[in-house]
DNA sequence: CTTATACATCGAAATTTGTCAATATAAAAT
DNA sequence: ATTTTATATTGACAAATTTCGATGTATAAG
């Protein structure tokens, strides 16, 4: 649970919201995301930390760069938490409407 | 996006989880809640404020005792927002495998 | 080789958060 | 009426979090 709750802290931060919205499904590298957002770089390379260690994020390095993106695994594993595991849903409840 | 910045953060806590597994899909008095947890009563009724704010539970009063039950809409909101406007998925690429 | 760029780390300040003891409130039991 | 029970609120404190300036570390460019 100690790893969910990781998760939960990580999404819970205005700032690493706003830098999930602005990746969204590509991948960005941290100066791109500096420009977007209004804090500084050493508080940018913090929260990027938080965001990998929780699992959302994954990066890779490339020469001078780094890369961010988003681990759609651990945000699929949560989603599913909060609607099967938490709440004793099952798949067909939670989702599927209509099907 | 605030509220949804307050939601993950009334998640990002173990007590508060450890509390909404405990309420499940039940409607549980604050009593009952404190049986189960580690923590002093005032400590409780700090995290339950927290929970009703953020609308992930909601209370009822039935003469000394406060009721409490998870909000499942604001739960299959953020779980709907996780994958679906935070990541650009579809309803149908978020779920229904198979279907 | 020197300089510039991209990012990480360190140390400190300010704010927020989790916790408890003490107290308040309000309903039920005696 | 008084006492007990269930819960909320207040005030205080320690711990965690967010942020920044200064500095470190690679890599690339000149």
């Amino acid at each position: 649970m100690k790893d969910v709750v990781k998760i939960f802290k990580a999404l819970g931060d205005e700032n690493r919201l706003k830098i999930l919205h602005i990746i969204g499904s590509q991948e960005v590298c941290a100066c791109k995301l500096l420009e977007f957002l209004e804090i500084g770089q050493p508080t940018l390379s913090h929260h990027m930390k938080i965001l990998c260690d929780s699992g959302i994020v994954s990066s890779r390095k490339d020469g001078k760069w780094t890369h961010y993106k988003i681990n759609k695994d651990t945000i699929k594993h949560t989603a599913d938490y909060m609607q099967v595991t938490l709440f004793g849903n099952t798949a067909a409840q939670s989702c599927c409407n209509g099907c």
